[in-house]
DNA sequence: AATACGGGGTA
DNA sequence: TACCCAGTATT
């Protein structure tokens, strides 16, 4: 049972939730299917951002067979933009094994739905909470922020120890008789009134219990440590041309970008590399290509990841000749035009550079 | 316990 | 430009 004092704050949450909730789609459901596929585009992803994602699977993939009959090249192109692309590769494999090994049916319980590949505690939770009613306390940045202000809690947010705190928390503060609607409840209050930076103090209802407000410590809390500084990359892609079309490759595990497609890459230590040097890599790499051919980068493109920042240039050469097959095994190149090119997926580093050269019109 | 994994929003 | 946002899998 909740205590007193917790009933009150559930109660508080479901009440501001009542007059305040946006519409959004995927609360008109309970079919976990949708309700999955929500929350895993959300992971990571502020709601104005993903919500046309999730419209635009939904409306391709009406089920989850749907989704697992799709190419995994359909559904990376689907999710282009997004970011944090395994998680697209994962919730295909996810619903390739619910359709064929659960009969189409999602798991029902936490238990189980957290060994499904890319759903974590928070997904679960929602999950079991949302679409069946289970008792259980999501916990993800808004309910951190929350939490952390209107109980006073000081732990770093950013350190893995520090979520058990929390999680108890969490776990005792939900209401047995609405776990959905009080889930629902308290992120959207994150989201909404009690935000990272300028939340909306004056017309809070937790005004009046809430420790950062009366202790002044609205802007100190959550407790953050900063992530380190993202490591320097420079990028040099030479994009091949032959007859109107281009050669790509998917790239491959390991790295960024995971089952995306970009061009030839050689990658350097610093910034600035000799076009002599370039030649000769690629010299190397079985690549004869005269100086007369590299049309120069035309700028620098920054593209900033959250631990990375590559500073990336294009070098564009019209070939004469295809590329030697032994140099298309070698780098897993091949040719596409430009109507395949725009059926890819890609970062959108690639697309930004597509769209510069003119190579797609339309993105 | 720490790190890798995108991209867009805001001051 | 600089900083902010915050789930999951892997190491």
């Amino acid at each position: 049972m909740p205590t007193p004092a917790n009933a009150h704050f559930a109660q508080t949450l479901i009440s501001w939730y009542g007059r305040h909730k946006r519409s959004l789609p995927w609360r008109d459901t309970t079919n976990p299917y949708y309700i999955w596929l929500s929350e895993v585009v959300l992971q990571q992803t502020r709601v104005a951002q993903g919500q046309p994602y999730y419209e635009r699977f939904v409306a391709a993939y009406p089920t989850v067979q749907d989704l697992a009959a799709a190419p995994q090249d359909e559904v990376l192109r689907l999710w282009q933009g997004l970011g944090y692309y395994s998680r697209a590769r994962n919730m295909h494999h996810t619903a390739q094994l619910v359709a064929e090994k659960y009969r189409g049916q999602f798991p029902d319980k936490y238990e189980e739905l957290i060994k499904l590949k890319g759903v974590g505690s928070y997904t679960a939770a929602a999950i079991a909470a949302f679409a069946f009613k289970e008792k259980v306390a999501v916990l993800d940045g808004n309910v951190f922020r929350v939490l952390a202000r209107v109980f006073g809690i000081s732990d770093d947010i950013a350190v893995p120890a520090s979520r058990k705190i929390f999680q108890k928390l969490a776990d005792e503060l939900v209401p047995a008789d609405e776990p959905d609607t009080y889930n629902q409840a308290i992120m959207e209050f994150g989201a909404i009134q009690c935000t990272p930076l300028m939340p909306d103090c004056l017309f809070c209802p937790l005004q009046q219990s809430c420790f950062a407000f009366n202790h002044g410590m609205v802007q100190e809390l959550p407790v953050k440590s900063k992530a380190k500084a993202a490591r320097p990359r420079f990028f040099h892609y030479i994009v091949f041309e032959l007859n109107g079309s281009f050669y790509l490759r998917k790239r491959l595990e390991g790295d960024i970008w995971q089952g995306l497609y970009d061009f030839y890459l050689y990658e350097s230590e610093s910034k600035d590399l000799p076009e002599a040097q370039l030649l000769q890599e690629l010299q190397e790499a079985g690549i004869p290509v005269q100086e007369a051919q590299l049309q120069p980068p035309a700028k620098d493109y920054k593209h900033v990841l959250s631990h990375q920042k590559i500073t990336a240039r294009f070098y564009r050469i019209k070939l004469k000749y295809p590329l030697k097959d032994e140099v298309l095994t070698e780098t897993r190149l091949a040719p596409y035009n430009v109507e395949k090119i725009e059926a890819l997926p890609k970062p959108v580093l690639i697309s930004s550079y597509l769209k510069d050269a003119k190579i797609l019109v339309y993105l």
